[in-house]
RNA sequence: GCAGCUGUAGCUCAAUUGGAUAGAGCGUCUGACUACGGAUCAGAAGGUUUGGGGUUCGACUCCCUACAGCUGCACCA
């Protein structure tokens, strides 16, 4: 390691994408040359507090705690054997009791802006970090015939920003819609069907014309009620269901009807909310593929009998184990023979591995249902391992409940489940109201069009700016407000700086306008470079721990850094180079908060 | 009954998974430029992180305990 001084920094000098990933491996390497026992030292490199320079490094106290070292002495020994490599990106000092803090040189963000400055050249590095790996996200899976409320809103939201921001990270992602379309409520319908027919054949279907989903809803309930009350109804509904597990052609058909109604439906708040699944694989596709799995896990000692049914115990968690005081097993196939959802859920993590090659399965799923997924994992787990085929990674992403202002779960005055579609629309008619207010000279087309990417988005951000497992408080007025962490806030600052390129006649990312561009020099020109360059972390941070929230903050702080900037500095300056810059600057946020709006499932407007 | 999760400013939430003086927004109060878009920006006040004990250089974070709330516990998904 020899050669460049810290001053010498050059165009050619390489500046990665992760910084704090080079940061680490050249302490790591430093670690090495001052003869630290490097399998004991991990440099804990992250974004620092603004004070502290831009990244911090704290594992040199851990590490001298561990070997009865004094920290500080470990720090300077770390600090002179550093290459020189990593010192020409940050100046290094020591601070406190041997915290290391980097302080990233202009020249590194002017290099890293230049260097990722593109969407090409953002997504290619951005996409290195899960290369070559195939993620299968398992989100929305409503049930059929019925329509989607307020409590199916997480999953599909989560559920997409993950798919996005796995994708971004350069997984191959399979999006897969594991829809409820099979058990005992087809026979209730189906019984309720035939008597409406019977009844008045022309009714059922101007209804079923007019609003399809909602019909068969309406008859799914008949058909419960009905079945509820008489022993003779569901005894007849039983028989449906039979007949349709067999084949019959009239219940096949009437089944299939339903699943396309409903499907159409969903789709329609797919597209509100960006999603489109790769995949509808519901429960019925994995019908015929249980009894392989009842088979396999009997035989490799898995599963057993209990109580008539087929059950799987978990004897080394006491929660689980056969010994419990209230046993809980893991019921993978019901007394009477039926498969449940255990069993399908088993048959699909299969398929999931088999036919998807999948290294992930991530289940985006209310977190009421963990002790099910935990079981399920265990299980599986035990099941590959028996069979000599290699575990891909489970994990279920849990969500909390959506709550209304009262801190009870959301519902309606006459507490019904909120429809999705209705309050999707309130959100739209919610946000209509304040672009009149706002934005009232523009058109009404235009009106409209902003309205709804407004309201969506609103709903959409304030779902995911939140960590996930925590339960959610909705407040209209909160999420599409003016100020604060909101959707409104980050779009406007997109449409503020799609303003200043139309005043000034310049595309965003043209080279043309940024040509001839001289060194940043202000505060808050600094800070919002700094804040830019942190990107790659935020991405690294958010794929990780799976959580979009962490995203939702930086692109509030990044848009935060671009306003600050942009009320001390104006952008549309006599001189050239200073013009150039700045116009830069205000590209590369664009770029950024845009791209981050995307992998979080919002659009984004140039105007609002 | 057993188990899991949660408890942070008046309210809604963060805190990079054990790091430096616990940070934001709303609300409250004080300011700013007839504006490259005020759906903006700068600032102030507001905290014994539910109470109590412990672990260590360091605890909102880990352990114990008490309290409060939510949730799950044999054939629903």
């Amino acid at each position: 390691m020899r050669g460049a001084s810290p001053g010498s920094l050059t165009d050619r000098m390489p500046v990665p994408f992760h910084l704090a990933a080079a940061l680490d491996a050249g302490l790591k390497q430093a670690a090495a040359t001052a003869g630290f026992d490097v399998d004991r030292f991990v440099p804990e490199v992250r974004v620092a507090a603004p004070q502290h320079g831009d990244f911090q490094a704290n594992g040199v106290l851990a590490y001298s705690k561990q070997t009865k070292q004094n920290p500080r002495a470990a720090a300077q020994a770390l600090v002179a054997a550093l290459p020189a490599d990593l010192t020409a990106l940050a100046e290094v000092e020591i601070a406190g009791p041997g915290f290391l803090n980097f302080t990233l040189r202009p020249a590194t963000l002017e290099t890293w802006l230049a260097n990722f400055g593109s969407t090409a050249t953002l997504a290619a590095a951005a996409a290195e970090l899960l290369a070559g790996q195939t993620w299968v996200v398992d989100y929305s899976s409503p049930n059929t015939a019925k329509q989607m409320h307020v409590g199916h809103l997480r999953s599909a939201v989560i559920g997409e920003a993950v798919a996005r921001i796995a994708a971004f990270a350069g997984a191959r992602v399979i999006r897969d819609n594991h829809i409820g379309d099979w058990g005992t409520s087809f026979g209730k319908i189906i019984w309720a069907y035939k008597q409406a027919l019977a009844a008045d054949r022309a009714a059922l279907e101007a209804a079923l014309a007019e609003t399809p989903l909602e019909e068969f809803e309406r008859l799914y309930k008949v058909g419960n009620t009905t079945a509820d009350a008489d022993p003779a109804v569901l005894e007849a509904s039983r028989a449906e269901l039979v007949k349709l597990q067999a084949g019959a052609p009239e219940n096949t058909a009437i089944w299939r009807r339903i699943g396309e109604v409903s499907v159409a439906a969903f789709q329609k708040i797919y597209d509100l909310l960006g999603i489109r699944f790769d995949h509808t694989l519901g429960e019925s596709f994995y019908n015929d593929k249980v009894a392989a799995v009842y088979t396999e896990l009997v035989a490799c000692g898995v599963a057993e009998e209990s109580q008539g049914a087929l059950v799987v115990f978990h004897d080394e968690n006491p929660r689980y184990s056969r010994h419990a005081e209230r046993p809980n097993p893991f019921i993978i196939r019901k007394a009477d023979g039926a498969a449940n959802y255990a069993s399908t859920d088993l048959a699909t993590i299969l398929y999931r591995a088999e036919h998807f090659r999948a290294d992930t399965a991530l289940y985006v799923v209310d977190k009421r249902q963990g002790d099910h997924f935990e079981q399920l994992f265990l299980t599986a787990q035990k099941w590959f391992a028996r069979t000599g085929r290699p575990l891909l990674r489970l994990e279920h992403l849990g969500f909390g409940t959506v709550l209304g202002e009262d801190g009870r779960p959301l519902k309606t005055r006459s507490g019904e489940n909120i429809k999705l579609k209705d309050l999707l629309a309130e959100a739209v008619e919610r946000a209509r109201r304040l672009v009149d207010e706002k934005s009232g000279e523009l058109s009404e087309a235009e009106r409209a069009a902003i309205a709804e990417i407004v309201g969506i988005g609103s709903v959409q951000y304030a779902d995911l700016s939140q960590n996930r497992s925590s339960d959610y408080t909705f407040a209209w007025d909160k999420m599409i407000s003016l100020e604060g962490n909101t959707a409104a806030y980050l779009l406007y600052a997109v449409a503020r700086i799609h303003s200043i390129f139309r005043k000034l006649g310049a595309t965003p990312g043209d080279p043309a306008s940024e040509a001839g561009a001289s060194p940043l020099e202000s505060p808050t020109e600094l800070a919002l470079a700094r804040k830019l360059v942190q990107f790659a972390d935020a991405q690294a941070q958010c794929t990780g721990s799976l959580r979009p929230h962490v995203l939702c903050l930086y692109l509030y702080e990044l848009a935060g850094a671009f306003s600050a900037f942009y009320t001390v500095e104006k952008v549309a300056v006599e001189d050239p180079a200073i013009r150039a810059r700045r116009l830069r600057l205000c590209a590369h946020t664009l770029l950024l908060l845009e791209t981050g709006l995307g992998l979080l499932g919002l659009r984004t407007l140039i105007r609002m």
